[in-house]
DNA sequence: GCCCAGGGATGCG
DNA sequence: CGCATCCATGGG
């Protein structure tokens, strides 16, 4: 694999670690679109424009910069794989979604977004948001903008209803609310321990998706989100009945360390997509 | 028509 | 703490 940077564009070459389709489709970012062999990507108010094929993936952006680091290009997945592949458990998984890379977002649109993410599925989740960006967002003339924390402070209990969020839609008013610019700020700059506790004291956010926003929102890679799919991976291949998800993470997070986010996006790709039930 | 979705809040013991 | 129950809505 071959990384080019040039000053409004990336060039990858033979790009083993690097598959786009898998990267946008596990289950990590909510605003993109594939059609054929172009896709866009979006993060808060800017956009890449990618052309991509076997052999080549072109990123084209007008903050290229900020698409490198988006696009997690400075890691070494080949080592990262060599490691987690030896696990019987993941082998198939990560031969099966071998080009997924963790997506470096904007932690705001990260938090936002998983809040809507409970008990939901990811069909609504992005009509959800597309609505919260044509309502709320900036009009970039092609494109809306996600909505920056000042604009969705302006949103109602009922256009969070409107935007399809159900019962969430009063957990988001309450925590759009009572977050700060300053807040999110802070929430960078504390260690995992403090971002844990400030993310579950927001409402709509419980241990798995405060682990959601770490992992894609915050850069933090030793921690592993439990959803449904998970635990009933874990318990198929365990041949398990454990439905404490805060324990499982507990187990698998002392089991993969620092590889923990990689592992746990390989196995959730993996099996959502194929629907397997072990 | 039914089951489920990248769960969380609440109340109870 | 652990556990049960409720929750809006639409995708498949």
């Amino acid at each position: 694999m071959k990384i080019e940077l040039a000053k409004d564009k990336i060039i990858i070459t033979n790009p083993q670690d690097f598959d786009l389709v898998q990267t946008l489709n596990c289950g990590q970012i909510f605003r993109y679109n594939i059609v054929g062999d172009l896709a866009y990507v979006y993060s808060m108010d800017k956009r890449a424009k990618i052309t991509f094929n076997k052999n080549k993936i072109e990123i084209l952006s007008s903050d290229i910069k900020f698409f490198y680091n988006f696009f997690d290009l400075d890691r070494d997945y080949s080592k990262i794989k060599s490691i987690l592949i030896k696990d019987e458990f993941l082998r198939p998984a990560i031969e099966y979604g071998a080009g997924i890379r963790i997506l470096n977002n904007d932690a705001y649109e990260m938090l936002i977004s998983f809040i809507i993410s409970a008990n939901n599925n990811i069909a609504r989740i992005k009509k959800s948001i597309e609505y919260l960006c044509a309502h709320f967002g900036k009009d970039m003339g092609e494109y809306f903008a996600f909505p920056t924390l000042n604009e969705l402070k302006k949103a109602s209990i009922a256009d969070f209803e409107k935007a399809g969020l159900g019962y969430r839609a009063r957990q988001m008013f309450e925590t759009v609310q009572k977050l700060s610019a300053d807040g999110i700020e802070k929430l960078k700059a504390m260690n995992k321990e403090e971002q844990f506790k400030f993310l579950i004291s927001l409402k709509g956010i419980g241990e798995k998706v405060a682990n959601c926003i770490m992992l894609f929102g915050l850069g933090v890679k030793d921690v592993f989100p439990v959803d449904t799919w998970i635990n009933k991976v874990y318990n198929d291949l365990t041949k398990r009945k454990e439905n404490d998800r805060k324990k499982i993470s507990r187990e698998l997070v002392a089991r993969y360390g620092n590889l923990s986010g990689f592992a746990q996006q390989y196995v959730f790709y993996y099996y959502r997509e194929n629907k397997i039930k072990v």
